[in-house]
DNA sequence: ACCTGAACACCGTTCAAGT
DNA sequence: ACCTGAACACCGTTCAAGT
């Protein structure tokens, strides 16, 4: 509960914030104790309770915060200016999940995981997961434009949700079993999507 | 640790195992205490630890009966004998991913989370998930052997893979914020990634 | 031969007491 | 105005005692 400054407040958060994201990296949602946080921010569990409602809340502010990078690091990508296609796109968008060493994609299978379970943390992450699908969906509107008289919008949209779709499967994938590399996986899928006519499955 | 008959023993793990599913569906991995299945069972806590050594390896147990039935469903689902295309099939994975009723997509995302800080689950589930993708392998061969000569095998193992990568993440939105139906996202999967040439992703 | 439940160490959360 | 840490209820796990 809010017994700080308002200014104090914000400058903890982030402080136990970033601590809070070094032990998810090592131990997962469900393993990390508020007192490991406690001791890796070098404060006591009461200061951090004075920061959040309780762990939930914390948990929530972190997802927050991983969206935030993410969404800052993809525009950053793709503001050129180009046209690009949804395979360019999604090479983009994988490669950047490859990377390895930025806030870790166990880190948000950890957050899902646990929204399926927690509404109001569901309900966060549906708000930044639609953020991020809405920087897709900008970057992917030239290319969209191009391919339909009208219907730009639609199809951006749609073909963005799509996007998340498979860059999420291919984060689940990397993490747990690490199969496969972005080119290939982006290889195989439009080699096999692509011979087929989307009138035809049924 | 045993300290019960073989026989017995099997009878009271699936007994263990088929409440542990219920209450996982309730209320996730971590939120799932020993004692909440032991009164879904009607066993001791003590009876659940004469029969799995602790939480992690009754964890386990019920993740490889997960896969079990999932597995059952897609061979009963694919044994027609018609060829087969990627698209067909990923629609066949996702439709029963879509059901709802059964095993519940929510647990499956426990034990991902679970799996990717957790070493001897993530083995039994890139096992198990091994398994699926060898029967989504078997089903596409067909389809694959037609395609090129000679490099049957290859391109169904790859093909199998994007497919189960495709999957997941449809899983995972579907559970999480229910985008899309299994249709819609592979229209649009389909329109996004065919008409691009896989040379000229770079 | 199998089962029970009290006991222990640990975690999330609170709050009286400090500075 | 902010921080600490002992205290409480609960969870995973064990094991002496029951039948």
């Amino acid at each position: 509960m809010p017994r700080v400054t308002d200014a104090h407040r914000q400058a903890r958060r982030e402080q136990i914030a970033e601590a809070a994201v070094r032990v998810l990296m090592r131990n997962g949602i469900s393993d990390t104790s508020i007192a490991q946080i406690s001791a890796e921010c070098r404060l006591s569990i009461g200061a951090i309770y004075a920061n959040f409602e309780n762990k939930a809340d914390l948990a929530r502010f972190v997802a927050t915060r991983l969206f935030d990078w993410r969404i800052t690091e993809l525009e950053s990508r793709t503001d050129g200016g180009a046209v690009l296609t949804p395979v360019e796109l999604l090479a983009v968008l994988l490669t950047s999940l490859s990377d390895a060493n930025r806030p870790a994609p166990s880190v948000i299978l950890q957050f899902w995981s646990k929204a399926s379970v927690d509404a109001d943390l569901r309900v966060v992450l549906a708000e930044q997961v639609g953020r991020l699908c809405a920087s897709v969906e900008r970057a992917l509107r030239p290319w969209a434009d191009a391919q339909t008289d009208g219907a730009g919008e639609e199809l951006a949209l749609r073909t963005a949700q799509a996007c998340m779709i498979m860059s999420q499967g291919f984060l689940a994938n990397r993490c747990l079993f690490g199969w496969l590399d972005a080119e290939d996986f982006l290889a195989t899928a439009t080699h096999a999507l692509g011979p087929v006519d989307a009138a035809d499955l049924r």
